[in-house]
DNA sequence: GGTTGAAGTGCGATAAAATGCACTTTGTGG
DNA sequence: CCACAAAGTGCATTTTATCGCACTTCAACC
């Protein structure tokens, strides 16, 4: 995923991560695992932590 | 939100968007209103739903 | 005023996410 | 080989989202 690419580019353990997001750290190894369907809010706490936000785009076709 | 202008826009209502997209008409109201905090599954399906899709953007500053 | 369709809301049940804990695996440096 | 740090994983528990259902509100129309 992403998310383990943006974090290793930063330098940062999960563990760094888990706690400047503000999520626990078995919920982040899932979420870089993939094996999750995380909420809304979770997923903004990390993307936010990593300096990216959410979108919306037109769906090609 | 911004999913009740795009529904209104499509001319379609509440029960029509639940249907199309895979989710309970109950959420979907929690959804518009604004008072959830939707699993990416959820979203993801009212979102294809309406033609959208989901991006990451660098979050500036 | 009565009827109908769409939307808003509260509540209880259930499915699923989020967490903590213990343990294993993997890599790296001594 | 050993020690240590980071990451992966299974499981039990807690918390929360999801859903169905009943009811209310509101507007449009006859």
């Amino acid at each position: 995923m992403a998310i383990r690419k943006r974090r290793t580019l930063l330098g940062i353990t999960q563990r760094d991560l888990s706690e400047v997001a503000g999520v626990s750290l078995r919920s982040l190894k899932a979420l870089e695992a993939g094996d999750a369907n995380p909420s809304l809010g979770q997923m903004i706490k990390v993307f936010d932590a990593l300096g990216w936000k959410m979108a919306l785009e037109e769906r090609g076709k």
